[in-house]
DNA sequence: GGCACTCATGCGCGCATGCGCATATGACGG
DNA sequence: CCGTCATATGCGCATGCGCGCATGAGTGCC
């Protein structure tokens, strides 16, 4: 096996978590402290600082000290990228589903319908 | 937290495996049934069908059968695309790692334990 | 120095996940 | 039918992860 591969999951594996990718999705538009990170998602700030930490080892982001609050950024713009390609491949996922199951529906933004579990579709 | 987030979370969950992205990459070069999936990841037939169970719960690939024989196929190929992103971010990652304390890689076959962690770079 | 603020870390628990293994289902041929 | 090949599923165990909580560590202000 790839030691690559194995070193690819192990970003990933870092990404799979809602959380996680709440705090990158935020950090996309500019570096941030912890404080504003846990108040905008609604986290405790330890839980935040866990959060940061395994992403700041994952090498995703990166910290940098400023008087008492600490700001992180992202390092490589490219796994926003990577995740909002992620984005498309679901929403097109969606979508098929939506086709299948749903009469009609204008799947505009905002729409938390049904799919809350992925599949349940077969061939 | 956004529904969207979620369900994205999820799909990297899936992801964050080394089997699954190594059968993952088989399959763009085409479809496969799963004995050879097996045999070219060297891992047994029920942990691929696992895996590929995984995989087609998610929606990320597609079965058809042919005979006896299962055929997988990849459903998004953007998935593949955002995979190798990834990959592109991860080289990166290690190509600063090395140039900031790179006398030596001892990435030898077999050891997980050389890249281990892959921070260890502190500001 | 003492205090307030911001962030990081350690601990313990509950829960999900991956694996090997045995076995069930499904399909083709004789 | 029955044996065989190809695939799927159930089970049990060990491991890892996320969370809340309390606490430690670093910084600036008075």
């Amino acid at each position: 096996m790839d030691e690559i591969t194995i070193l690819q999951a192990e970003i990933l594996k870092v990404l799979a978590s809602p959380r996680r990718l709440e705090i990158l999705h935020r950090l996309a538009d500019g570096p941030m402290d912890v404080g504003r990170l846990a108040t905008e998602t609604h986290a405790s700030q330890p839980n935040v600082s866990q959060h940061l930490a395994v992403l700041r080892t994952a090498g995703l982001v990166e910290a940098e000290r400023d008087g008492r609050e600490v700001h992180y950024r992202l390092t490589d713009p490219d796994v926003i990228r990577a995740c909002d390609l992620m984005r498309g491949v679901l929403g097109r996922r969606l979508t098929r589903l939506g086709e299948l199951a749903a009469p009609v529906l204008p799947a505009k933004s905002g729409s938390r319908s049904a799919p809350r579990d992925l599949a349940t579709a077969r061939s």
